[in-house]
DNA sequence: TAGATTGTTAATCGATTAACAATC
DNA sequence: TAGATTGTTAATCGATTAACAATC
């Protein structure tokens, strides 16, 4: 039976991988949970933590065999390519279709889908962009799972249902709005301005106990 | 004394910010806890304990006015234009020079740097390119407060050095790198591949509980 | 008044951290 | 052996949820 791995372990899960990777290149043998934690700024409990969760692979006094760790890892994460379909081909859709990072990483953009017909029928780094109306056929055809929203706001929620018909499993939704959908689809919220207001925020909560009289260790 | 409001409260504030004026805009004058709560897709009881963390603003049996809440979130979220610089003016960086949402949030990009010759002195979207030698004078000049990285990861480690160097306060990073910054600089990651991948794992877990014996109800 | 909805407390849940026995 | 590092347990911390008294 799978142990179930949470969200947050997976997100972490994938940037020790990438590390991992790195160090393979660069013959590295071995690697211990207080290197990985100081790579990636986790606590080294942390990572321990997580690594356990895909069983008993490092060794006391030794630390992980690179090669080993990298195989768990890989073998949990990601066992084929992911087929992905793109909606909206405007800055931000064209940007995500030419993004240097998905081919390392199995995800692979399938389709493009456009409501401008101006757009439909152009290639962009490889990708056929297609009318909308042709969605619910082109997915099940190339067997896509995930869709991504860079549609207007006002386009969006119509995109999603379009997006939930034609049997997509998970969204990465660029808009700012709630979409709504079944439960049974995953729903992951990529927006801008929320990462920049709370980080703004964390900037000036900073700067007032930095100045207040109450003394905080800094994170 | 400010009590200092939770990161996920933000987020969850900034949602709920945007909705307000939705409704505001849209004429109505009263909302209540239920209602935030299937717009955003929190529960009642979250939405009541964010909007308490920012005082006693509505009242029982009424529920909340929409012009008080929304001055309320207003007030503590942002008085103020937040300046923004960015480095890197690829793909991504053009497309976020053009992300239409910021203007409406008070988050105004003020500069944009490159290291490519070929690239300064472009404007793009009302936004001029300069060489990124002139960040730290022009951040200063510009009282900009935080730096977005659409750099490749190869030079984000080099760029988030010229950042802090220049005074930048907060970096929002979609390089997919851990950077190395002192504790008082915070960092926001927005990594897609990580999205993507973590969001295949959300699927692949559903189809096997679904399709297993333990019956569990979809989240 | 009766009814509905807030504000808040207490209970639950989950995730992180600390600590240490196991062990190579 | 002595020393170092894992795997894991228990303790802590924080966030969410449930429940209900206050109250308009």
């Amino acid at each position: 039976m799978k142990k179930s791995v949470s969200q947050k372990t997976i997100s972490r899960v994938l940037r020790y991988s990438r590390i991992l990777n790195d160090a393979a290149r660069d013959g590295k043998l071995r690697i211990s949970s207080a290197e990985l934690a100081e790579l990636t700024g986790f606590s080294d409990a942390q990572v321990r933590k997580d690594v356990s969760s895909f069983g008993k692979v490092g060794r006391p006094r030794i630390g992980y065999i690179v090669a080993d760790l990298k195989k768990v890892f890989e073998g949990l994460v990601l066992q084929s390519t992911v087929h992905v379909v793109l909606f909206g081909v405007g800055n931000l859709g064209s940007a995500i279709l030419r993004y240097p990072g998905f081919d390392q990483e199995k995800i692979r953009i399938v389709a493009a889908f456009d409501r401008d017909k101006s757009r439909v029928g152009r290639e962009i780094n490889g990708v056929r962009v297609y009318d909308i109306a042709e969605a619910p056929g082109l997915v099940k055809r190339l067997r896509a799972q995930i869709g991504i929203n860079a549609t207007p706001v006002v386009a969006s929620q119509e995109v999603a249902e379009t997006m939930v018909r034609a049997g997509l499993q998970g969204i990465i939704n660029f808009a700012p709005v709630t979409l709504n959908v079944p439960a049974d689809v995953f729903v992951r919220n990529i927006d801008f301005t929320i990462e920049f207001l709370s980080l703004f925020c964390d900037i000036q909560n900073s700067g007032k106990t930095a100045a207040g009289s109450r003394h905080r260790k800094a994170a």
